[in-house]
DNA sequence: TCTGAACGTGAATGCGCATTCACGATCGAC
DNA sequence: GTCGATCGTGAATGCGCATTCACGTTCAGA
């Protein structure tokens, strides 16, 4: 390494210039890859940043561009669901990935209540970053309209409330659910149940539709009877399955909205005596490392968290490259690993 | 809202000014709070300020102040490790709460490589980010150490690689470790082996320590043949707890050094007939959320991640806004939750 | 009444950089 | 040999802000 140790201040284009004996400009142009540079002082110039430790400020750079090269991910909820669950750690990591791949910056923003979350609109308009993923949306959260008709590109990973002009990045959760429940119903069950996610956010809507499209398919009864709510977490999915299992004592089947939910249920589902898959047999979602864990393994519907996560940044950087106002809706096609709580076949990739 | 819709650029503290009949220099005073404004005038550019919606440009007022008013969180990993592991979601989980509290940003870097590593440095010397964070450490990972000589602030979550003169906040391994092993030991079980965790790490090699101590304290023989090492994932744990009890078939007791890894452990105790906790009892550590999914439920160590994490941010600013050079040391102690898996008697808070 | 301290304010400066403009040098075409 | 074009370079400018300095005003003390 070369001179700079300690605490002094970083090295500056105009120290660069002056050791290399050229302007501050030319130094510029090295350094941004300007192609109208003499090869010869390109080198030479090259040379004094290394040694010097040169490393351009990014204020600096970022007052004059208006550019961040950086992107808020913004995840509106009360932290406990998020980190309980690794799908969003997941995503996360698909967009860590592609961000770093771009040499773009990831800004976490976790907005715990409501009332941070209103603090985000005037916070992000301060020129922090070029854009912003949101993803776990809540019910008809404004702020993605919101940051948008202030001029801010935002990408939405899952379905954006209904009327958001906005692009997004989601799972085919109907399709999912249309593929677990007909499986429970192909494999001879005939009283299908769901625990189905919180209705104010669409994965948990769209995963209801799919099990009732697939029981109308059937041809079976969609009866409101087969359906326990929860939230998503492993209590809720607990106290879902136990109503459950009071109203219906007959179920031999239920597709569980999320894994996590699932874990609870089976637990519910074995303190209560019944056998699973023998008695019951149980579907999850997300494919989540706990459908591993359980007893026994966990059949669920599989989804990309990663492909998702880098999905949501080539969308958004599409929208700040290009400034278009075309938006765009990518859906992820969806798998259904089978394993033993269902009593199928189980798949290869188990 | 006022008039500011559309893609139109922000408001300036000059155009601010205009409109409230005042100089640029006013703006900023009533902006940054200083005293020295006449109440009147604060209040007619507070007005302006709401009106235009004006937000400070943060890049214009690092570029002069010097400080960032973000820190930066550094997981040097493949990150399918983190990823699995609540743990280390929840000590992000604390820093986020913490640094929104102080109205700072927290910027996420995933290092997935050694390479990528390697693009931190200069990367952090841009004046990105007033401090950093780093936690789950890797063997003697150099990173903290040249980060500190170049005046960059950082503190570590764990135990830094000896001779890094640098603060952390560690959890208590050894005394956790100890108090699971003592505990085994006070049950009455005669071959206490323990699942260790890799040995680069030093919560890998606290652990094991502390395990052998109680051994030791308590008497017993503290034979290699009682170890098995695993990387802290539930596959290794599977093959380490193979592997142990092929050697040592007449084990009746596990200290495993991480959740994940006792939730390995368990299958195979399972698949190999032993009942737990009749003939085995096993103890893990992190007390994760799947301790409470897997069956018998774990016996584990717990720690604090959250408040490790605030307690890092606390470390951190402190050393920003002191600049002194004083290294701190924060242990936090560690808590034995019994359930099933140990035949103990459950403790309340399970 | 005079002095000087405290107060409220505005003009000017510079943080580090990208970019524009101007300028001399080199080159090809005629 | 001249003229316009191209190339490589440097000086100058401004991004939006905090801060310093200077200036006029007010007020208390003598």
């Amino acid at each position: 390494m070369g001179q700079r140790v300690g605490y002094g201040r970083a090295a500056t284009m105009g120290e660069v210039a002056s050791a290399a004996g050229v302007s501050q400009s030319t130094v510029s142009r090295v350094v941004n890859g300007n192609p109208r540079v003499d090869p010869e002082v390109r080198r030479k110039v090259e040379r004094e940043i290394r040694r010097l430790g040169y490393v351009p400020n990014m204020a600096a750079r970022t007052l004059v561009t208006r550019r961040s090269d950086s992107v808020g991910v913004v995840i509106p909820e009360p932290a406990s669901r998020i980190f309980g669950d690794p799908f969003f750690a997941q995503v996360l990591r698909g967009i860590s990935g592609a961000l770093n791949a771009r040499r773009q910056r990831l800004v976490l923003l976790i907005a715990e209540d409501q009332e941070q979350e209103r603090w985000l609109a005037p916070y992000l308009m301060a020129g922090h970053v070029d854009g912003i993923i949101m993803y776990s949306l809540h019910g008809d959260d404004p702020l993605p309209g919101e940051l948008r008709q202030r001029g801010i590109q935002v990408v939405v990973g899952g379905l954006p409330p209904r009327g958001t002009r906005v692009s997004y990045v989601d799972t085919d959760n109907v399709g999912g659910a249309h593929a677990a429940t007909s499986h429970l119903i192909r494999l001879g069950r005939k009283v299908v149940t769901t625990l189905a996610g919180p209705q104010d956010m669409i994965a948990g809507v769209d995963r209801l539709a799919g099990y009732r499209e697939a029981l109308r398919t059937a041809g079976l009864p969609a009866d409101e009877r087969l359906v326990a709510y929860g939230q998503f977490t492993r209590e809720s999915g607990m106290s879902a399955m136990s109503e459950l299992l009071a109203r219906r004592p007959d179920l031999d089947a239920v597709f569980v909205a999320s894994d996590l939910m699932a874990s609870g249920a089976l637990e519910v589902l074995r303190s209560a005596g019944r056998r699973v898959p023998r008695d019951v047999a149980v579907v999850g979602f997300d494919d989540s490392p706990i459908a591993l864990m359980t007893d026994p393994p966990l059949t669920s519907v599989r989804q990309s968290p990663e492909v998702m996560g880098r999905e949501l940044v080539e969308l958004l950087n599409g929208h700040i490259e290009a400034r278009d106002q075309v938006i765009r809706k990518v859906v992820l096609d969806t798998q259904l690993i089978v394993r033993g709580s269902c009593g199928g076949k189980p798949s290869t990739n188990a």
